[in-house]
DNA sequence: GTGGGTGCAAAGTGTTTGCAAGTGT
DNA sequence: ACACTTGCAAACACTTTGCACCCAC
């Protein structure tokens, strides 16, 4: 929905890389429009997917080449969980301290922000002698208003 | 140190093998021996390592055989601060809801509890329509304690 | 023009697996 | 005995990299 912030977004990386004289090519405009139209989480491989088809010259080595740039830009956040392949989450920039809950069934994410948890991370590791930098807060469950609405459909455990 | 509730924990992995009717090999006996007498998280090639001191027939395949029914017994948990390869926590037995807090510079790793935050949690969890089954919090940062005694040693950021 | 960027395919790295031989129960 | 286990090495899956050509600046 917020199209209007995800372009600003876009243009943030644009300059992060102008600032480091590093060259906007139009493979690496493919792969940014696809990260910054987008709220879903993503893997490598779908990124591929994706960019190619706003540009076929686009390959696997610069996806995994351009990745590392968009986290170290801060815009973009690498996730575990728990496969094999990463995951990676551009609604950072939106929503900084956001945390997410994946239901084991059915693998639904949903992305949450708490004030109060924030907080109390950052007593807690003022106590313990830390300065915050990230967190990330992944809570694993079962959603159960989709089971009852019989909408928790995958592999509904052995 | 509670050496006794982490033999305690050994067996219950045993109990647990049994009940699957699993075997208690020499080769799962080396591995296990060596994961409840650490409380430090540990990669699959230094469990391969510790192991092949206690036995030496110990292979690699044995070692990545054994650690998934270790996850499963749900008393070692998987965990993952974005290297290339897993750790393992030998530490949820006895403490199911511990979160980790990481200095990004000398990669020292505090556990911690705290029940705030696990019923914060919960309420949030639930008022997405989720029931909690387990959670992971890593805090990243800086350990400015450590830093004053000069004792934060590796690599202090470029 | 030049230094960074690209695609391709080969190499890496951590982990998994097929198989024949071995072993706990 | 039988089914489960093992070590070995080959196979995997994802990611990284060397190289020759290319292109944004």
């Amino acid at each position: 929905m917020p199209l209007a912030e995800k372009s600003a977004t876009k243009d943030k990386f644009i300059a992060f890389l102008e600032e480091k004289s590093l060259r906007i090519t139009s493979q690496r405009l493919a792969i940014i429009d696809t990260v910054f139209s987008t709220e879903e989480h993503f893997t490598a491989e779908q990124l591929l997917e994706w960019s190619r088809k706003k540009d076929k010259s686009v390959s696997r080595a610069t996806v995994y080449r351009t990745l590392p740039l968009l986290t170290e830009s801060g815009l973009v956040r690498e996730m575990d969980f728990g496969k094999d392949y990463k995951f990676y989450d551009p609604n950072y920039a939106q929503h900084p301290n956001h945390n997410h809950i994946i239901c084991q069934d059915c693998e639904k994410i949903v992305e949450f922000e708490d004030e109060k948890i924030s907080r109390l991370e950052n007593e807690i590791s003022h106590k313990l002698g830390f300065s915050v930098k990230s967190q990330r807060l992944q809570i694993t469950g079962s959603c159960d208003e989709l089971k009852k609405l019989g909408a928790c459909k995958k592999k509904s455990h052995c």
